[in-house]
DNA sequence: GGTATTGTATTAATCGCCTAATACAATAAT
DNA sequence: ATTATTGTATTAGGCGATTAATACAATACC
């Protein structure tokens, strides 16, 4: 059931909403999909469902889920807006580790090559 | 004083941590050299005495700190380690990096253009 | 119209972190 | 030897965030 294994390094719903998001954005929640139940996502992750309910609603906050009472949840149909924030997080990604390279002094060149590196290596798994 | 501010997305004795932690790998802080004391530190950063003793501690563990009672903390002498931990660091910032944009299914060819982009852009800063 | 299913709201309990206060231990400095 | 400064240990308390338990509300569906 539980398709995701959850560190407490940060809270569970926080790490639900990563995996959503991404879920979305990448397209493996469709636009204007519908989405699991409250209750469902819960005995799937088995978490609480105050718990994915909290999460949920922070995705809604950032528009990509809207839900209608007793239908349930979907998925945004506003196919700009998911472009557009697939965009931020990864401008927001990139200028985090830029920051974080920078706070250890790597050399730029040598730093360059080992993501290029890492980035060959995922792609055959 | 206080030159960092704190998020509450983590504990502080953790981003504490991450800062000295930085200033030991990046050569801030220099090889054996004698740190602030925990009262001087506390002082500095705002926060209970109690706080920068668990984060010292902690970097104790990771050995790039030692202590004398009544000298004071200084940091480690061993520089292999140091490159060590500095490779270490590097290499779990690269492979969350990759994962994370793996997760938003990013072109490869141009997330690298883009980082070199921000790594240029951060140099003249 | 009844009912099941949905999202929502409210309240309570739990947990970790931070702070605080204090005392102790060791030793360099004088 | 005394003293000041250092790190360390212990205990307690409180605060906030997270999770949990439960009840409520709306409505599609039959």
């Amino acid at each position: 059931m539980a398709k995701v294994e959850f560190d407490n390094s940060q809270p569970i719903y926080q790490q639900l909403m990563d995996v959503w998001r991404r879920k979305i954005v990448s397209g493996r929640w469709q636009l204007g999909e519908r989405v699991p139940s409250v209750r469902d996502l819960a005995a799937e992750y088995g978490v609480n469902p105050n718990t994915v309910q909290r999460a949920l609603a922070e995705l809604e906050r950032e528009e990509l889920l809207f839900s209608n009472r007793t239908v349930g949840r979907l998925v945004t149909t506003d196919e700009n807006l998911l472009l557009q924030v697939r965009e931020q997080l990864a401008k927001a990604l990139i200028k985090q580790f830029v920051t974080e390279a920078r706070g250890l002094q790597l050399n730029d060149n040598q730093l360059l090559k080992q993501v290029a590196a890492a980035l060959e290596e995922k792609e055959e798994a």
